[in-house]
DNA sequence: CCTCTCGATGAATCCATCT
DNA sequence: AAGATGGATTCATCGAGAG
């Protein structure tokens, strides 16, 4: 069994499941966009730099790293990452409708190794783009600022636009977030991913393989988009749905009618 | 005979010669840095498309593409591509100092096969700089703009800041030079090219092996450092030593004595 | 001197068509 | 069948020139 339990609301639905494994099962409507956040597996040349656990590797505080969950798989060498990358992204590639676009976050470390498995896995890779985080990660004197994250655009086959589609920045820049309110180590920003998932056309099923916090599922559906989410952790995958179903009921807008239709309502009859 | 011609001025000199040939005769002043813009063999995905002449695949204008002047050894795949780079980049290493740094330009599209390049010839890779062009590069709907470029930063061995080193960005935004002043098609700000420059001590020796329309050397002698250019063709390095020559003789600034002091003579006695 | 419009420009890329 | 060719496309930005 793939799926050890589902959490679902309108548009949005996140699964408690191995990306890998899920998809290889899955059978339902094909997705139209793809937006993942692996888990990066950087790090240094070290392998005890890879064995520490991934809370006190991306956060620079003891209590953040005390605080926030650790999260599973991100203790891979690169080959096995590179692999593994390869084979969900088959598998996604699978459940694609023919020119669905992905996005594909990594760090400058992985950003070799995921063009190489971008393209193992299908796709036709068309472009980078730079996210400035604005944040000085641990800056040392003399080297440059690791303040950008990239995030790789592809399509599965010849890229068709849809009527009325944007033409995208090349280049974003929003704070990562950080503070209390962070609720997982590497989320990001819930307006960057409201940008992204422009390309996907307007209504249709984005695939979040890796939900995490729930920022990604959280900016598809502001997007006007639907969206799946899958995340391995049970525990985070619940704090994901309890953020979702809170945006539900917080984001409510008022209609023609003079009663209220949450977004998610508009979503799916935008005519309205 | 792997220099045909030098031409000089003050703590510049730009060789009219094949980085690679030039490099493996090389036996002067070992070098601080390397800020390399390489021909990038760039393109779409048909052989064609790096067969046709530099000024015209990268020169939107018929004006332009017959104004300047094409540029040499863009033509070859990404295999020849890699192996040429990776063996400049080894001769290179053996002209720098323990501990130099590096910064090499690259396009999206190249940036995997860079980074293994920058590797293989023996450099530390440690870190992607991020420079956005500002320009809408023929943009297409439904996607994202072409509109960074990437330098990848890298040290020989072990990095150890000069005193006084300051943390740089990983990011950077300056506009492309463009319009009738532009006398190379890829010319680089100099005012990037000057903030990249500070990598290398004050004074320390730059090698700039793809001098192009001089703009490296500029930004370079305006920081204050010394720099050795090669360009394989006799016109552009020409021009480029001509470009020196009149920043010498314009940007003379006025010195304590009430005489004229160039720039490049504080370079050379900035405790003057 | 400022504002506005107009036109030129850009380290491309896709795809149909031809060889 | 594979490779080469050529036309069409796109919009933020900047400079020139007018008002």
């Amino acid at each position: 069994m793939s799926d050890a339990g589902v959490l679902s609301g309108n548009g949005w639905e996140v699964h408690t499941a191995d990306a890998l494994a899920w998809l290889n099962d899955y059978s339902g409507e094909t997705f139209a966009a793809i937006i993942a956040d692996p888990p990066y597996s950087s790090g240094g040349q070290m392998r005890g730099d890879r064995t520490t656990r991934p809370a006190a590797k991306y956060v620079q505080s003891d209590s953040a790293s005390q605080r926030l969950p650790n999260f599973e798989g991100d203790n891979r060498d690169q080959r096995s990452f590179v692999l593994w990358c390869t084979l969900w992204l088959m598998e996604a590639w699978q459940k694609c409708v023919p020119g669905a676009t992905i996005h594909l976050f990594c760090d400058w470390r992985q950003l070799p190794a995921m063009t190489d498995a971008l393209q193992d896995g299908g796709w036709i890779w068309r472009g980078i783009v730079a996210w400035n985080k604005t944040q000085a990660s641990r800056p040392q004197v003399g080297r440059h600022r690791a303040q950008c994250e990239y995030i790789l655009f592809g399509t599965r086959g010849p890229h068709k636009a849809y009527e009325g589609a944007p033409c995208m920045p090349g280049f974003y820049e929003y704070q990562a977030p950080h503070g209390p309110s962070r609720i997982h180590i590497t989320e990001k920003p819930v307006a960057l991913i409201r940008e992204l998932a422009q390309a996907c056309p307007p209504g249709g099923l984005v695939l979040d393989p890796f939900c995490g916090s729930g920022a990604h599922a959280v900016g598809c559906l502001l997007a006007g988009r639907r969206v799946v989410s899958l995340e391995l952790v049970a525990g985070i995958a619940a704090e994901a749905a309890e953020r979702l179903a809170a945006e539900e009921r917080g984001l409510t807008l008022p209609d023609a009618r003079g009663g209220q239709m949450g977004i998610l309502d508009q979503i799916n009859h935008p005519e309205e």
